[in-house]
DNA sequence: GGAGTCACTTCATATCTTGAAGTTACCCCC
DNA sequence: GGGGGTAACTTCAAGATATGAAGTGACTCC
C-alpha cells in the first residue's frame, strides 16, 4: 500500500491508500462514530490487532484521521476522520449499495431523517443535473 | 478474498469480493471498454498475470464478467461485464472522485456528453430528492 | 492487593504476491 | 517448411504480508 505507481490514475492512487481488505471497513466504522481502538476492534469483525493499529498508523499519516489522546497517563487515544476521511463515505456507500443490491443482509444505507434507502448517483454540478451512470467515463484531463 | 464473514454487512461483504489492490482495476478497465487479457494486462500496470488471470475467475465466478472464446483453436477469450459488473461502476467512480479531490492525477470523472466534470451525490428514489453526505447512515434493516 | 481494561507490540507460522520463465497453439513471412 | 511473433495463460521459488496467540505497561475498580 502507499507505495509508487507510474500511472496517476486516481483510481489507482485511491486504491494504493484503501485498497486492502481492511481499511476501508475501519473508515466505515470512523464514520459510524466508533472512535477508540477497542470500539474498532470490536465490530471489524476478525482484524487482528495488529493489522488495525498498522492501518490506523497508515491512515493517520494518509491525513484521513487524526489521533488524539484523551488520557497521557496511560496512553489512551482516540480516532476522529478528518475532511478527506469523510469524503471517503462515498466510496463506503457506494460499496454498500453493491452489497445490498448483489446479496443478503442486514444493514442497509438510508436516509437518517427520512429513513428510506439510498442510491448514489451522478451529477453534474456545472449543468446542475444528473448524469446518467452511462455516461460517466474517465478520461484525460 | 470470497471467504466467510459472520458479519453480514454489505461494505464488508462487497469488500470480502473486490478488496484487493488489483481487482476494482480490473473492473475501471472493463468498464472502460477493454476485453482481452492482454489489454487489461498493459492498463493495469504492474499486475502480474497470475494476479490477473486469477481474478478474472474470480469476478467470472462472482458473476461480474462472462468469458466468451472468439476463438477456441487456440482458445482466446474476451471478458464482457454483467449488470452486476457494470454496478461496480459507481464503486469506481466514486473512487476516482476522492483520488481527484486528494491528489494530482492526469485523469478525471467527466460526464461524457457535456465533459464536465462529475460529482457523486446520495439521492432517495421515494422522496426523489438529494440527500446531503451527513445524513447518509448505515443501519440495520 | 488482585482482577480487569485499554491500547497496543512482539513473534512464529501460514498464506499470498511477485517476477521471471515456461507452455501451447496458432499466424505470418520469406 | 523453418523462424519469429503473439495471445493467453501456468508454474515456481523467493519474498512480503497476514494471522493468531501471547505479552506489556499503566492505570482503575472493588
Amino acid at each position: 500500500m502507499a507505495q509508487n505507481r507510474t500511472v496517476r490514475c486516481p483510481v489507482a492512487a485511491t486504491l494504493d491508500i484503501v485498497g486492502d481488505r481492511w481499511t476501508l471497513l475501519v473508515v466505515r466504522d470512523l464514520l459510524r462514530g466508533r472512535r477508540r481502538y477497542s470500539e474498532i476492534a470490536e465490530t471489524v469483525e476478525g482484524i487482528p490487532s495488529s493489522v488495525l493499529s498498522d492501518r490506523l498508523k497508515l491512515l493517520e499519516r494518509e491525513g484521513i484521521v487524526v489521533r488524539r489522546y484523551y488520557t497521557h497517563h496511560p496512553p489512551r487515544a482516540e480516532y476522529i476522520l478528518t475532511q478527506k476521511g469523510h469524503a471517503l463515505g462515498v466510496v463506503v456507500g457506494a460499496l454498500s449499495r453493491w452489497g445490498e443490491r448483489y446479496g443478503e443482509h442486514d444493514l442497509a444505507l438510508v436516509d437518517h431523517e427520512c429513513g428510506h434507502g439510498l442510491d448514489l448517483v451522478y451529477h453534474c454540478p456545472t449543468c446542475q443535473r444528473t448524469s446518467p451512470r452511462s455516461r460517466a467515463r474517465i478520461v484525460r484531463q
